[in-house]
DNA sequence: GCTATATACTTGATTAGTCAATTAATCATC
DNA sequence: GATGATTAATTGACTAATCAAGTATATAGC
């Protein structure tokens, strides 16, 4: 076997990694929140109107558009979000984070917070940095504010 | 809401960049190897007589063990690898490289170093020591040797 | 050397996601 | 303003994974 280069071991890393880290949010995150669950109602809460097109919604996490449908139905079940129409797109339908999703993001974020922590230690400020470059180099549009 | 550390934001956007990266290679590898199936197969080439104990490799690649069952079902029905039994240990199954596992894994390899390189220029070399250091904090022990 | 506990693996039931096809609405152009 | 192409969303059929339970073997303590 050939020796491997840098890159192509850190993508063979890079899936062991995310499914430890999104387990480890499943177990830890409390509240019946799940990781996806999580994210999509971080992303909502930094729009204006704190609502997406489920389109929209889809491309930031990666997901297919169906999976965005699968994904928001038990969401909307419980009521974490809810659905409203466009009144410019008949085609759109809109999420919109509700006043129990935002409860339930603002119980969750604290914890997700100290997790975050714990796997990479704030010591390691440029790496972060490093990391988040590589990031931008996939030009992912991150939203919110950066702090320290 | 309040703002996001660095460290949650990379976590939030690390399960996107994953996705991204799987899909790219699941639809360019080739040969059928699925992006799952590469990293087996690279691994088992790592271990000395290549071949691992179900379990091991389970936990690699940060799957259960019902799901390390699951993936290899259909590798070993086309050949890739092969089951072989524990003299010590009746519990114990290993999963084993095949030749014709051997052979794919050449072909996909060439690829998956293309694709790996195209995703993270080689130029950034600064950022991807401190990704891999960042990964070694996790604890994981990539197998295979490191070139520039 | 029995009994209890732990480990390796598989299987059934379920959950999350994919893709392909479909429906409905919008946009573009002639 | 009719026709054709594109876009947003959902649905059906499928794949890939999980967890919980079960089987078989191994280990530890008495």
């Amino acid at each position: 076997m050939k020796s491997i280069s840098k890159q192509l071991k850190i993508f063979l890393n890079l899936a062991t990694v995310q499914a430890h880290i999104e387990r480890s949010f499943n177990i830890g995150l409390g509240n019946g929140v799940g990781f996806n669950d999580f994210v999509i109602l971080y992303h909502l809460s930094q729009e204006s109107g704190q609502k997406m097109r489920r389109i929209d919604l889809a491309e930031k996490v990666s997901l297919s558009a169906s999976g965005i449908t699968r994904l928001l139905l038990p969401m909307e079940k419980i009521g974490l979000v809810s659905r409203e129409e466009s009144k410019n797109d008949g085609r759109v339908s809109f999420v919109k984070l509700t006043p129990a999703g935002n409860r339930l993001l603002e119980e969750a974020f604290e914890n997700a917070e100290y997790k975050a922590k714990a796997f990479l230690p704030s010591t390691d400020i440029r790496a972060l940095n490093d990391l988040s470059e590589i990031f931008n180099l996939f030009s992912f549009k991150p939203s919110g504010q950066i702090i320290s």
